[in-house]
DNA sequence: TAGATTGTTAATCGATTAACAATC
DNA sequence: TAGATTGTTAATCGATTAACAATC
């Protein structure tokens, strides 16, 4: 059933049409064309004819996409259409940020605990998710069936969390920690690195001054 | 001065060898080879050698790059010899979050205020950073020197923020709202857009799963 | 000097864009 | 039917990798 590997490059563009395509249906508009989505997204209509239709046929000629349509399918594709447990590991400042996200539980991404060593913040609740001590990860788990989990610790720490994490039965890891990860390949990583997204960012502040 | 339009994907991977050389020069190595970061790295030190090369050359055939002077040009390059004044756009939980990160202060980025409309946040203080009213700002931009906001508004909030921002002489947009913003070419973007990443680790997820 | 490894040119590969026949 | 717009093939462009001469 699985199409033949998709490139990342497609695949990082998913979630933008997705999101774009939400606000054109909670615009009101019924159906779109490529050439109308691809003014509205800076991007080319071929290249959205290209991305979606390495997913199948979602248009048709002369008339377009319908709108709804084409949102529920990117949707299902990109696995929207389930839901996930997750865990939050590490209760700092932005484990406790993303605890308190409302929009991932509203699309089906369920944090069900926090995770944390510090006896100080165990036993606490953020929002109404409680934080438990580490030792308990391995049986919660397996009893919630956790297939995300949410790494906000530290660099020290993260690379021993991702192997417990990994031996626990995670299937997927949301990387926060300002390093990357070595995990066994059948395990998902999708690394935020904030700091190296500022780095860009000054990268282009300061080639802009420059000129 | 500056070298003619380095690609988005060099500029993408800059910070990585940074954070690599960074951690290299901890473990005390004095040099390194590009085949020997190439491997670290999982690149090809093919593609290390044209990476560094649009920006100068660096290291000395037969011997390698010295990781001190390679760290530190890369450094350069990504405009972290300087330092940056930032203001943070959303007293929320991300933007408080954000305000707690003693490593951007470290590296340079200090956040000198944050700014929200919500009477009860306005006087409070986030770790040593005072939050003031959203009425302050251009005030305050022009007054701190401020290069860089971080915005962490609702997606409703954002854009009408990124004009304000804009009219206030912000050269750089750290954006963390769930929506793209239209700026002059002149302001720096970078877009943060967590539910797109969590949607790409879901996407992956599934794929796996259907296997 | 001989060995190692860069800097750089050339070859390959993959992704984007253009074009157009198919078809609603 | 005529017009619009897709799905898809072909052409182009750009990025990655390979190869090797230059040189430390």
């Amino acid at each position: 059933m699985e199409e033949r590997q998709i490139s990342k490059a497609v695949i990082k563009r998913l979630p933008r049409y997705y999101r774009y395509l939400g606000e054109i249906l909670d615009s009101g508009m019924e159906r779109i064309s490529s050439g109308e989505l691809s003014s509205r997204m800076k991007v080319t209509a071929s290249q959205i004819r290209q991305d979606l239709n390495h997913f199948g046929g979602f248009g048709q000629q002369g008339y377009g996409y319908n709108v709804k349509y084409l949102h529920d399918e990117i949707g299902k594709i990109l696995g929207i259409d389930q839901s996930h447990n997750m865990v939050v590991i590490g209760g700092g400042n932005m484990g406790q940020a993303l605890s308190k996200y409302a929009s991932f539980e509203k699309n089906g991404f369920k944090i069900k605990g926090i995770f944390d060593v510090n006896p100080d913040l165990i036993g606490k609740k953020i929002g109404n998710i409680q934080i438990y001590p580490t030792s308990d990860l391995r049986e919660f788990v397996k009893r919630e069936k956790i297939e995300i989990a949410v790494l906000t610790l530290p660099k020290s720490a993260a690379s021993e969390m991702a192997d417990i994490l990994v031996s626990c039965g995670i299937k997927a890891i949301w990387n926060f920690a300002h390093t990357d990860l070595n995990v066994p390949k059948d395990v998902v990583v999708e690394n935020v690195h904030l700091f190296d997204s500022l780095l860009r960012l000054s990268y282009n502040l300061s080639s802009y001054e420059k000129e």
